[in-house]
DNA sequence: GTATCTGCAAACCCTTTGCAATAAG
DNA sequence: CTTATTGCAAAGGGTTTGCAGATAC
């Protein structure tokens, strides 16, 4: 058993929930998943082999987050994504202003940063993101002046 | 003259766009934004001196961020914000969870982190989003279990 | 058995767009 | 005069929701 299967059936147990089978589906696809996805993405996989409504993952979503299991990616493409987060190290992203490719990086010092800035004004810190947003080494090439 | 009434003019001459008095009064209306905002918070203030319409205010802000004087900002509310920009401090946002109160900050280290990360990785930078959450002073002392 | 969950379709909301009238250069 | 821009209203696209039937506990 994935222990992320785990978390989230006690999730759901602790919330006074019910386990149902769309939502057990949902997890283990996302546990597959390991970049960025979206609600239509996720759709279309889970419709192949459980057909789980649009309805039910958007409903879920939330579920999944405040398990620790996924969490909300901006990508500037109009509307929402997500990764996988549970197990892994906490990275940000550098992205390709042009091709949009994104590479994940992590940087020790992050962490550091967060917690002096939010102790500094007194806030509790849960968490940050950083996007760094540049030009990648092939648009680079492809487009000289970019 | 504002520094930014000039930037933006310029903008609009270098790209062979003309200056209309719709478009001036978007850059006027924005130049007196300390905070964050979205479109109906311009659009509404926007009608009571000037009237422009919504199409004209989604036409004009890729323009704006172009000419360097917005920035988009991600607040989780399902719609987009932007913040005024030019001639201030890269800042970032310390955003609480609970009431969803913005304290921006400033770090110097967060450029250079910037810097390195983007060239170990061979991109060209071009500028970062940071964004802590957490729990404000005030939303700690009202839900000591938050 | 009872309350929650699902799927569907409609509603919602923010954003974009087609078009005819207007205005900038 | 020519072409870009505006305002309106309709369309678009992602997300949410009301409801009746299904299902977990």
């Amino acid at each position: 058993m994935e222990p992320e299967i785990q978390v989230f059936r006690d999730f759901i147990r602790k919330r006074g929930l019910r386990g149902t089978k769309e939502r057990e589906a949902i997890v283990r696809e996302i546990l597959t998943t390991q970049d960025h996805f979206d609600v239509d993405e996720l759709y279309f996989r889970l419709k192949k082999t459980a057909g789980v409504s649009k309805a039910s993952i958007y409903r879920t979503i939330p579920l999944l987050i405040e398990a620790g299991l996924i969490n909300e990616v901006y990508l500037e493409n109009g509307h929402m994504h997500y990764e996988h987060v549970y197990g892994r190290d906490h990275h940000c992203h550098l992205r390709c202003r042009i091709c949009r490719v994104i590479v994940e990086v992590t940087d020790p010092r992050l962490t550091q940063i967060e917690r002096e800035i939010a102790s500094r004004n007194n806030f509790v810190s849960e968490g940050h993101k950083l996007e760094i947003v540049g030009v990648c080494p092939s648009c680079q090439n492809q487009h000289p002046m970019a």
